[in-house]
This record gives structure tokens, C-alpha cells and sequence, in this order.
DNA sequence: ATGCCTCTTGTTATACTATAACGACGCCGG
DNA sequence: CCGGCGTCGTTATAGTATAACAAGAGGCAT
């Protein structure tokens, strides 16, 4: 599995992504629309969160239409079918790493370049949950920091 | 240590958190003004999440002033030292149940009340990000879900 | 083929969240 | 006194998100 800040193929990484989305809309009955492929197609072609009004601009260039909820459908389109995640702490959205299987996914978000890697955690408030009778739907674990390439060179916290 | 969803004397909760907070400045050399505590104070009258809108409108029913800095800036001046949290999940802002001590809080919130419970917890992707080469300067956990009184009455999930 | 239903995309308009920038005032040390 | 700093207030604007409605495309039962 590769990991958004280490060197590997990309082209892998997209392809792989864009296969996993349209076997899993087959195999649910939902439609890949050009619309949202080419949405899924942007958030793919880095591993950075990009917020809603960039990926309208770029939609827009490309002919779609110009307002936020063409994006805002697309995207929330992408989280719910879990081909893309939401970044709470950046109000931004960024494309599954794992599509296809069901996962919590968590996240170690670069404050510099945005880029975010997705991990795999164990849901970590399970036994609190537990003793208070809460009832868990979603779990959003984000670290926030300095990626490796952002380390060095990057102004200091906060 | 009370919980949110618990039962308990909310008297002393407030009581001992505004001392707290009231230490924590004199220590420092900060100022809890007027506004700054009535804030926190509001944050402390329940333990559910408030919008800085939410807050705002209280303030400005208070004789403090009206416009959305006058929020965001005792909000923020609470969320700097420790007294108070942002829920990322509903872009709101709660008390802090543990003033005073240094931790990376974590949080169950339910939907449906906005009420939340702070967990204490381990950093959980310290692991990961140690293997990545990835400086972690602050972490975002809070599972969203019902909570024990809302359990039996909400609507389903999403 | 017609009519109906659902889904998707598009629009307009608006709501909600947040911050930049500037001004006034009070306090305190020099 | 006065200069600097911190706080609170303002105006204005930026950024994020959704409600509500219109139009077209396709399936499918009649």
C-alpha cells in the first residue's frame, strides 16, 4: 500500500481508484456519471485535500456547470459511496485510498502542502463508547502536521 | 470524573472549571476579562456544542458586542489556552472538562443533541506518523453517533 | 406511444462560518 | 505625559454549504 508521501506510481494509484469506483457502482446499481468520474478524476490526480470551490473551478473549465452544488452534489456523491473522504480540519475532500472496502479511515494531514495520508486504525473510542451507551456512526480521526517533504523547510506551528 | 451523559452535579462542573480557568490565567500572566469569562461561562452552562453564532447571540443579549470577532476572538482566546475545544464535526465549540491539564482530548458527540463527552486518550496514529516521517502537531478524534438519551428517540442514522 | 416516475444536472438565492483591517479606549511602565 | 500593548468594538468581505425549483433523459407500465 502505498503511502501519499512516499515516491511510487501514480498512475497506478488512479487507475486502481477509478476501477474500484465503477465496480462497486455496478455492483450497487449506482451511475458513474461523466460529471462524477471526472470529480473523482481531480481528487485523484494528487493525494492533497482540495476544498469544494477548487474542484467546481475546475469542473467549470471543463464544461460542467458553475454553481456549488453541482460540486457539492458530486462530491458528497464520492464520501457517501466511500470513494472519497471528507478532512474535517480542512473543510476539503480528498480521495479514498482504499475504495471498495468498507473502512474507517484516520489521516495525517500536512498543514503545508495538504496532501493527506490515509490510514487504517481501529475505531479508538469503542470501549468509552461502550461504557457510556453511546452509539457510534462515525469516527473522524485526523492528525495534523508536517508531511516529510514540508519538515524541513516549513514555518513553525501554528 | 462526570461524564456528559451522566447524571451529575453540573454545579460543581461549572464552579470548578471557571476556577480552573481562573488559575490557569493568573499563572500565566492572562487576563480572563469579562467577556472572556462570560464565554466560557455560556460554553458551561451545558455540555452540548455551541455555534459562535450561537454564542454571539447570547453575548450581544448581554450587552457585549454584536459582530462575529467579538465571538471568535474570546472563543479563540479559550480554545488557545485549554479552556474550551472545537468540534470539527459540527463547527462548534465546547467546554473543556479537563481545564488545566495538558491533553490531546477526544470526543463522543451526538447528533442529535449536540451534547459531548470528553474522552482522555492515547495519540492513536503516533505509530503511523512515526513511520512516515510525519510531525504530528495536533490531532482531531470525536466519534459522532447518539448518545444514551437521544439513542432511543432519533431518527436513523444519515 | 404516452404518461409517469425517478434520477441527474443545472439554476437562483440564501444561510452559515470565519477573518482581515481599522479605530478607540484603558492600562502601565518610562 | 506619552508610547506601547492588549482588548473590544466596528465595517467589510471571504469562504463554506444547502434549500428550492426547473429542465431533460431514461425506464417501464399501460
Amino acid at each position: 500500500m502505498p503511502h501519499a508521501f512516499d515516491r511510487h506510481d501514480h498512475g497506478t494509484c488512479i487507475a486502481s481508484a477509478l476501477r474500484a469506483a465503477e465496480e462497486t457502482c455496478d455492483g450497487r446499481g449506482l451511475s458513474l456519471t461523466p460529471l462524477r468520474r471526472r470529480t473523482l478524476e481531480i481528487l485523484l490526480e494528487s493525494h492533497a485535500a482540495l476544498g469544494a470551490y477548487d474542484v467546481l473551478a475546475r469542473l467549470e473549465a471543463e464544461g460542467f456547470g458553475s454553481k456549488p452544488p453541482v460540486a457539492y452534489r458530486a462530491l458528497g456523491f464520492l464520501v457517501d459511496n466511500g470513494f472519497a473522504h471528507r478532512i474535517e480540519g480542512l473543510s476539503a475532500f480528498v480521495a479514498c485510498a482504499r475504495p471498495g472496502a468498507p473502512h474507517a479511515p484516520s489521516f495525517l494531514v500536512c498543514r503545508s502542502c495538504r496532501r493527506v495520508a490515509e490510514e487504517a486504525i481501529e475505531a479508538p473510542l469503542a470501549p468509552e463508547a461502550e461504557a457510556e451507551g453511546f452509539a457510534i456512526e462515525r469516527t473522524v480521526v485526523e492528525a495534523q502536521g508536517l508531511c516529510p517533504a514540508c519538515r524541513p523547510h516549513a514555518k513553525g506551528a501554528a
